[in-house]
RNA sequence: GUCCCCAUCGUCUAGGUCGGCCUAGGACACCAGAUUUUCAUUCUGGUAACAGGGGUUCGAAUCCCCUUGGGGACGCCA
């Protein structure tokens, strides 16, 4: 049984690039029938916020990544906070200390930063020199005179490591060009990222870490802290890098690329995954439209490439607007009109949007460009062609059409049918200079969907008004 | 500066493990046409790539080396 996890570090929220490393390590425990744990790394008090915490688990659940172990329901290793286990890496940090693994630095940051320059100048690797493991014990008396608090450093005795990644291959690494003994617990008596991630994934049973391939470089270093506090490393798989349209890094401050402003715009969480999921992974054939069920069953870990990809913005619409044409129109009805409540954007009766909204199914790629084709619904807009509403033609195309709508008695579609052959022989205009002023004294547009299913939808009564008020006979709805 | 990773159309990718089935396939975008009395949708067709150089081999997109390019790491951040 395998078990993974992602383990965030709540200092911002969700964008492209973390959501691919939750959404992969979500689909390897769903395909394997494994466990998915949500772990928070907050260690960093300084810019942990619980704000982006719940932020994240907000993102999370509404792109469907419930995790079966976490904040908010628990488990067999609970806590799933790291701010909250601080006795259980302090514990791990001693036992190292006794067995001399690990050992009290006095060495400041000042004398590391010096150090570094110097290795610079010299060509020599940018690394810890490992200076303080052999402090006499006057020196560190001295030190501690001077009110230096020790830092605690694990010790790097096997400095050359080979490992297999499950993505990339066989990696090897020689630490001593890389880094020295690094530090496992702070000045201030905290635990880092290193010690806290090792004792949790430990712990918490990991079998499989698969993460960012940032997280390459301190592979070596978990291994060594791992085995040196007895444990078995797990296997590790390192997802290469996603980076903007322009080849761009993905930073956390790029809001075009942030889970929260896709929700924003109202794209459908499965086509935003099964997106995510195309960058990077691919099934080995063809397809690429995915529903979220079949992506579970579909994903693996050998089809994960090892070069980093671009997001593409214009893949990603088109995608989700697959997904939109793949939901029946009740579906897509309640999830346009939960979308355009939440975001407060409903223009227009409740009632008279939920019958049209099918309408523009096939129009639009995300719920936000609902907006612009529903505008004329609450009434107040202005006519793309105003000459062509004020024609005589037109004028006699709107009085014909007031006095066919009391006679129609047709239901549905066709309603519209009924319309046109009833209107047709009392005016002049005929083909688009017929159709056209209908259409622009509906909508206000020149464009838009086809007429006979808008025609239905809308009912007598609204479209009464339309025609009164293309003729300049009063407007919509009352201004208050 | 040092180390690590990567390299197929503009973009996402298939193919690479088992070299011949690849005159390199699909998708987005783009262009053209068809359908739709509008736009969109849908359909059909088209432009477009194995980074460069050396090897190995009868034969290389596929294996090896070098170069170049891109990315990452080198924190008392995670």
């Amino acid at each position: 049984m395998i078990r993974v996890r992602f383990a965030p570090s709540p200092t911002g929220f969700l964008h492209l690039g973390n959501v691919r490393t939750a959404l992969f390590n979500f689909l390897l425990a769903k395909k394997e029938r494994g466990t998915f744990i949500l772990r928070i790394e907050d260690t960093d008090l300084e810019r942990s916020r619980p704000e982006f915490q719940e932020g994240i688990m907000e993102d999370l659940r509404w792109l469907g990544l419930g995790w079966d172990e976490g904040p908010g329901v628990g488990g067999p290793f609970a806590p799933y906070e790291q701010s909250k286990r601080s006795a259980i890496y302090q514990k791990y940090t001693q036992k190292l200390i006794d067995e001399g693994k690990a050992y009290y630095c006095y060495v400041t940051p000042e004398e590391t930063e010096a150090a570094k320059k110097e290795a610079v100048l010299h060509h020599r690797p940018l690394r810890f020199d490992n200076r303080g493991r052999d402090f006499s014990t006057k020196e560190i008396d001295d030190r501690k005179a001077r009110g230096i608090k020790p830092t605690v450093r694990f010790k790097i005795e096997n400095p050359e490591l080979k490992m297999h990644d499950l993505i990339r291959g066989d990696v090897a690494f020689n630490l001593d060009d890389m880094v020295g003994d690094f530090i496992i617990q702070r000045a201030d008596g905290t635990p880092t990222f290193h010690m806290t991630v090792c004792v949790d994934d430990a712990l918490m049973g990991i079998t499989h870490v698969i993460r960012g391939e940032d997280h390459l470089p301190n592979t070596p270093k978990h291994i060594l802290l791992l085995e040196g506090m007895g444990f078995k490393p797990p296997a590790y798989g390192h997802l290469s890098l996603i980076h903007g349209p322009g080849g761009e890094p993905l930073s956390k401050r790029l809001a075009a690329v942030s889970v929260r402003e896709f929700r924003k715009k109202g794209y459908l969480p499965h086509g935003l995954a099964n997106y995510i999921a195309l960058l990077g992974w691919a099934p080995g054939n063809d397809r690429e439209i995915f529903r979220w069920e079949e992506l579970q069953q579909a994903f693996s870990l050998e089809h994960v490439g090892k070069s980093s990809s671009n997001f593409d913005p214009d893949k990603l619409n088109w995608l989700n607007g697959q997904h939109l044409r793949l939901l029946s129109d009740s579906e897509f009805t309640e999830q346009a009109m939960a979308y355009l409540l939440r975001e407060e954007k409903l223009l227009g009766e409740e009632a008279l949007v939920r019958r049209v909204l099918p309408v523009f199914k096939e129009s639009v790629e995300y719920f936000e460009q609902l907006e612009e084709h529903l505008d004329f619904l609450e009434g107040y807009f202005e006519y793309d062609n105003q000459v062509l509403i004020s024609r005589p033609e037109s004028r006699e195309v709107f009085e014909a059409a007031l006095a066919v709508l009391p006679e129609l008695t047709a239901q549905g579609d066709g309603l519209y049918q009924e319309f046109i052959d009833k209107i047709k022989p009392r005016v002049k205009a005929k083909g688009k200079d017929l159709f056209m002023p209908l259409r622009v004294a509906l909508t206000g547009k020149e464009h838009g969907p086809e007429l006979k299913k808008l025609f239905s939808q809308l009912g007598t009564t609204f479209l009464k008004k339309c025609f009164e008020r293309a003729l300049g006979r009063g407007t919509l709805y009352e201004r208050n």
